[in-house]
DNA sequence: AAATGCATTTCAATCGATTTTTGAAATGCA
DNA sequence: TGCATTTCAAAAATCGATTGAAATGCATTT
């Protein structure tokens, strides 16, 4: 800035204020100043900038799904969630550092946050960790979370409405007639058990006598819900005739399953997913899901951080869910 | 630095050394500030660190795919790629910035460089940027490409072996007695014209006599393939006997496109696809494919930029291609 | 007892910006 | 012409670390 400076023939302070539009410098030199800066290819250093300011104008995004392990969630729909990060911070200048699973604990958050290398966190999936993300966010830390959340959740969580999705495939269930329901999902994730308990509210608002079983799903991948598929399968005497898997993903594989044993989707058994991935159209058959929009929630777990770091209150958001009926 | 100096009864640089593991500092005196410093949660300045240092230990990876746009892949082996760059770099103590794809030009590239805000640059899809990832190359940055290259290309590229993927599928296709081919991609990106001229090299390979009619699938999406499948059937009068499409995703729309213009896979025509996404496998019928390792590739994408950074020359890498002959 | 060598530690300068304070020139008004 | 204001730019302090040079302390050698 002092080189600018000398070939500006101004002071350091004058470039400063002039790289940031500062009223303080007359509009000629201001615009002089720009065009030097642009001649000589000269950027702001952001490290100086930020230890001078205290502020990074960088997000730590906390993407758990990101790994290479068996147990990776790789639904497109956390794609789009994070293309919906990306572009909004984008938007508004902000950096996005993206945090790689080995990071992932209270330690490491905290180090990001002292060490001054990012105002904020996104984290895109709580997991399992409800307790440790409280605790970060009781201690103050700047926080907004993809997830679900209670009345007590210290952070502002947003998340499909999942009690709201499990009713419109209970409900969907109920209009064809169905009456033994399987439920597949993790439960202990807090979205699993809400969308599980959607589903009940529907049977239990209905007159009917409904019978729901649960198989938990301990992981997201195709292979290991086809496996469980399975293995159920092979267990059961009388098979379900209405399955809610906890994504579209899942769906595909009970189906796949379902179908090897002579199990016909939709006849004897009708199948809800959950995101709505672009290929559950154009699966065999065509898969009946519940659609959110995670590009927008996207969108907002930005703004919601953004505006905690400006002092402004977030608000945790439950996002509109819609049934799209196929064929299953 | 100056309070945990003060607290641990030492000077400052001393705290720093104990911090940075300098054998300059006497043990049992390092283990006192470690102590001190733990205690207090004290944390060093990274934006202070890198103004010194002049380095930042950050990389920026450009996804140019990640857009909500409809053009986007959402191919989960984009989601293995990232992972194993993600990984590889939390190994190394580097933080990964994610460039959205609104800051994917020179200028926005040239700026996070010389506002040091990362030391270099791993682009994830070249897409149709060779000629400006040319320039910046030749221009000095550190930079590492996921894609395809030339004998010319300035800079190191990691990628499939696109050439070998193509004679894999086109060998596979003459093992099956196929002689009308029809390659489903957009030859203007050099990764898919390489597996086309690789299909061609297998065709000639052979004595036969094979046709090879192209078709330009211009976007990713599952739902493009689709209505490009369904467009060009309707345009033809006698179908091909074979379909090398440039990924799974875009291999499903033309199964499904072709199944429902009553022409059967894998009896009438032979389907391979490219990636070996994980529904590739579950899919009805299950693909045919090119299996590449992604995980591996981002690994290595780190290693060689790393390198470079540290002034050893980085080496381009075709990345193995494997068939995966399922029942299409 | 003085000199030498070595291991530690401290001092002071530096990285590149921002901002408060200060100062000089220009303007307005009596 | 003289004094009070207003504009604009410059000086200097600051953010929080790192590092080469200088200083200190202690053991060993002569």
């Amino acid at each position: 800035m002092d080189e600018i400076a000398r070939l500006a023939e101004v002071s350091k302070p004058t470039v400063s204020r002039a790289l940031s539009d500062s009223p303080l410098v007359n509009p000629a030199t201001k615009q002089h100043v720009l065009a030097v800066a642009k001649a000589h290819g000269y950027a702001v250093n952001r490290n100086a900038q930020n230890l001078r300011n205290k502020r990074t104008n960088t997000i730590a995004v906390s993407l758990d799904f990101l790994s290479h392990k068996k147990n990776h969630i790789s639904d497109p729909f956390i794609f789009d969630l994070l293309a919906g990060v990306s572009e909004a911070l984008g938007e508004l200048n902000q950096d996005l550092l993206l945090c790689a699973p080995i990071h992932n604990d209270t330690d490491a958050f905290q180090q990001i946050l002292s060490s001054k290398v990012a105002d904020g966190f996104i984290v895109l999936g709580q997991g399992h960790r409800e307790q440790m993300l409280g605790d970060f966010a009781r201690g103050g830390a700047p926080l907004v979370v993809w997830g679900a959340g209670t009345d007590e959740t210290p952070y502002c969580v947003i998340g499909s409405d999942n009690f709201a999705g499990g009713q419109l495939a209970g409900k969907y269930f109920l209009e064809k007639g169905r009456s033994r329901f399987l439920f597949a999902g993790d439960t202990t994730y807090r979205e699993i058990s809400l969308r599980r308990a959607g589903l009940q509210q529907a049977a239990d608002d209905s007159e009917r006598s409904i019978s729901i079983h649960d198989l938990a799903a301990s992981q997201f991948s195709f292979e290991s819900a086809f496996d469980l598929a399975n293995n159920y399968l092979q267990t059961i005497d009388e098979p379900p005739d209405a399955i809610f898997a906890f994504s579209d993903t899942a769906a595909m594989a009970f189906i796949r399953a379902f179908r090897d044993h002579g199990i016909s989707v939709p006849e004897d058994v009708s199948v809800v997913g959950y995101n709505d991935i672009p290929s559950a159209a154009y699966f065999s058959p065509p898969i009946t899901t519940i659609r959110q929009d995670p590009y927008q929630a996207g969108r907002l777990l930005v703004s919601n951080l953004v505006n905690m770091l400006e002092g402004i209150a977030p608000v945790s958001a439950k996002i509109k869910t819609e049934l799209i009926v196929r064929e299953t």
